[in-house]
DNA sequence: AACCGCTGGTTACACTTTGATACAAATCTT
DNA sequence: AAGATTTGTATCAAAGTGTAACCAGCGGTT
């Protein structure tokens, strides 16, 4: 009799292969999850129609609809964590770049412990952001120490003082809040930071503006920038960056 | 044995006279109410910083720091409804001029049922406030300590003292109070700022008025600005606000 | 290693937006 | 009608932003 059993994971494992069906009902379940099993896209739409799910489990090939089609119509609806399991000889890297939006990929043949692992991890990852929460809607970021407040629009250094920004350093920041370890040029920069007042930003006032960024970040007395720059790509974020509403 | 013992309003008297205390005591714990009594301003913080109560009867005339005194400062700082109970012979009207913000006013001597009567109206109205409430129909404001009433169209500040407003500066603070965490840029508040009489303001007269409304708040020694810029942009009111009827 | 082109960091400067004050016109009080 | 208060306009100071210029490294080539 393990322990919380009431709030017990929800899987759905959509998957047309009988042996893994059974693999995986008798395996996650003696580990703690409820499990349900369906062997296509009308059976799994259906079955979360129905019920409410944690996490899904999703076969690339599948009767019907495939895998990464179902993928693409569940993320443009829900944020529902979805893990994707390949079949033998795909190439896992070539799927993940067909911008599923699934969460992780596992591919077949593969080690059940392997498997929930990636749930796990999978589970703690979308728990730390605030159920269907829009990067937008966050209200405040932490990392480092630091926080930033998106409606004041202030910025708390990690001794609780408050730095004052100016508009383009606080969209720019947040900008990198949004997208943390990932690397973003100066175009999509550009783009997201462009506000009314910013006509056709040129050149390299991007440029300028990390720098004025991290004389902020700096004046505080925090050396190590947080900013990083990829020659030739652009700049990253370089910190875990927490979410809250 | 009545129902929803478990969830019982805790009531807090505050008044010298032991005659009501035992009065009260008996009476509203006859009626269903966790009743605690106590005697001065200096033991009614004492019982509100140790337990939660969710209505406070508040004596005007105490020894020590009157009524009138601790109920500002109570409302400077929390919602916590208040009936105030004024002695016989003086003008309820007049007490409700002093502006201290009490939900209501009985005067003495009063009839038990009456004052439980007025109990259940303030609780009903505190409690039905957050939903169903327009900002139309929003008696007071408070934000921060602060609060402005929208019928008198007076501001007080987290001490009490009433910071007199022009019409301007009222009108402009409703709609800051009325549209908070949100972002409006000048023309917009041109338009909900115009009043009848006004009518082709121009050019900067906004800035001016947001000036004179932050000096109005800066006057009384509360230095960080509640209204804040959006170069290019607007302005912001970021605080929390709560509403109350 | 010396050279050289290129990318990015920083500073300076011009221009725009905003803050605050002074003053005048308008409105309200008494 | 006189005086006080409020409100809009003008003006100057301060802050924000983009562009340009100058430098410092990095990487690659010879």
């Amino acid at each position: 009799m393990t322990t919380r059993m009431a709030t017990a994971d929800q899987i759905l494992v959509v998957d047309d292969d009988t042996e893994i069906q059974a693999l995986l009902q008798e395996y996650l379940a003696r580990q703690g999850y409820r499990v349900t099993t369906v062997a296509d896209g009308r059976a799994m739409e259906q079955a979360l129609a129905d019920a409410h799910y944690d996490l899904v489990v999703l076969d690339l090939m599948l009767p019907g609809e495939d895998g990464i089609s179902l993928c693409r119509r569940l993320r443009a609806r829900s944020t529902l964590p979805v893990i994707m399991l390949t079949a033998r000889g795909e190439d896992t890297d070539r799927i993940a770049g067909l911008e599923t939006g699934a969460d992780d990929y596992l591919p077949k043949p593969f080690n059940p412990r392997e498997l929930l692992a990636r749930i796990k991890s999978v589970l703690r990852r979308a728990r730390s952001l605030p159920e269907n929460l829009q990067p937008d809607d966050v209200r405040r970021f932490r990392f480092g120490g630091w926080q930033l407040d998106t409606v004041t629009r202030q910025l708390l250094s990690p001794e609780g003082v408050v730095v004052p920004l100016s508009g383009a350093e606080y969209r720019l920041l947040r900008i990198f809040l949004q997208h943390p370890n990932a690397v973003l040029n100066r175009d999509q920069l550009m783009e997201m930071l462009r506000g009314r007042e910013n006509n056709l930003p040129f050149d390299r006032s991007m440029d300028v503006q990390v720098s004025r960024l991290r004389q902020r970040l700096r004046d505080e007395g925090h050396e190590p920038t947080i900013v990083k720059t990829v020659r030739g790509e652009g700049y990253i974020f370089a910190l875990p960056v927490e979410l809250e509403n």
